[in-house]
DNA sequence: GTCTATATCAAGATAGAC
DNA sequence: GTCTATCTTGATATAGAC
């Protein structure tokens, strides 16, 4: 039997997992713990407070799509098409693979629009998801035009998401996928 | 001083804007009592319990959007392409001059993936959206068409207000309003 | 129909033993 | 680092007086 059954790494991991799948308020730090293996007490000794883990998640959300998503779209190595391929199977992977939807729009419209709190990390992530897509379409669109396809795939992308929620079928954004990459065509 | 401080329809009206606004979970009876001017223990002389309430508002909203906005599709004395455009802006209305976005999508996100009780009246108002839009494309298109159309614009809608939320403007909603409209130019 | 009072329970969070 | 025990607060909900 170890010493430590965890740690921050592994329990963020885990609580991304729940806080997408039950939402942010419909999460309670026992159930966390629960997730966790451990008690609630010592889930304390990890994350002083929900607000301050969620934070914590957010940010790791963050990292991991600038880093293995979004930087697909300056990889120049790869012709414009393939670039923008590659980048939307990596997003579906991280979307479409786990219960819950999309952590970012989930959280946007459960809190964010009356709490300031991760407004900003959110804020940061859409733009930075909106930025890879706009250096894709750069290649093929002048700028203004590349910013407004941006903008309205991701929009779609969420929409889509919320549609594969509901209907449990992940069709929605599989099509939207293939409509923005289309555009590239 | 009356002896009737207020009614059901009152009651649901207040519940949708403050449910609207801050969401399910975030949401306690007592929030919905203060802001309907009544005392706790009142509170439940209307609802036996949130859950109900949330269904009735959900129940309400489906019957708005259906006489007040939906049924503008079949309004066949207007030309197609003012029935969409007097629709949209309806629906702009109803989506944008409030606080809080779309109680569609919210509850859709934060309620509907997890748990199955809303799901059915949420799944029927986006389908008598998607149809009402497809009503009106179908004067343009053929069937598969008008239907791709339809649930694009929905799911656009959808991710709209998501953004116009999070960026505090309304420009990305009028934005997907006039994607849609030029549709049936 | 509205009020106050209260029962019950779960949530966030802390203390201190091991 | 993990546990059990506990504090405090706020939530849902009910009872009964007016």
């Amino acid at each position: 039997m170890p010493l430590t059954k965890t740690n921050k790494e592994e329990i963020i991991q885990t609580a991304l997992s729940v806080f997408r799948k039950n939402g942010y308020y419909n999460t309670s730090m026992s159930d966390l713990a629960t997730a966790c293996g451990l008690q609630k007490g010592s889930f304390y000794h990890y994350f002083a407070s929900k607000e301050v883990l969620m934070g914590e998640v957010l940010k790791t959300v963050q990292s991991y799509l600038d880093y293995a998503v979004f930087s697909i779209a300056k990889q120049t190595d790869l012709a414009p098409r393939d670039r923008m391929e590659k980048m939307l199977l990596k997003l579906g992977k991280v979307l479409l693979s786990q219960e819950g939807g999309c952590i970012v729009g989930n959280t946007t419209l459960e809190v964010a629009a009356q709490n300031v709190i991760f407004k900003d990390t959110l804020k940061a992530i859409f733009d930075s998801w909106k930025n890879a897509l706009k250096i894709i379409f750069m290649e093929k669109y002048p700028e203004g035009t590349s910013n407004r396809l941006a903008e309205q795939s991701v929009m779609e992308f969420e929409g889509a998401v919320m549609f594969s929620q509901l209907y449990q079928t992940d069709q929605y954004l599989k099509d939207a996928f293939v409509r923005t990459l289309s555009k590239m065509k």
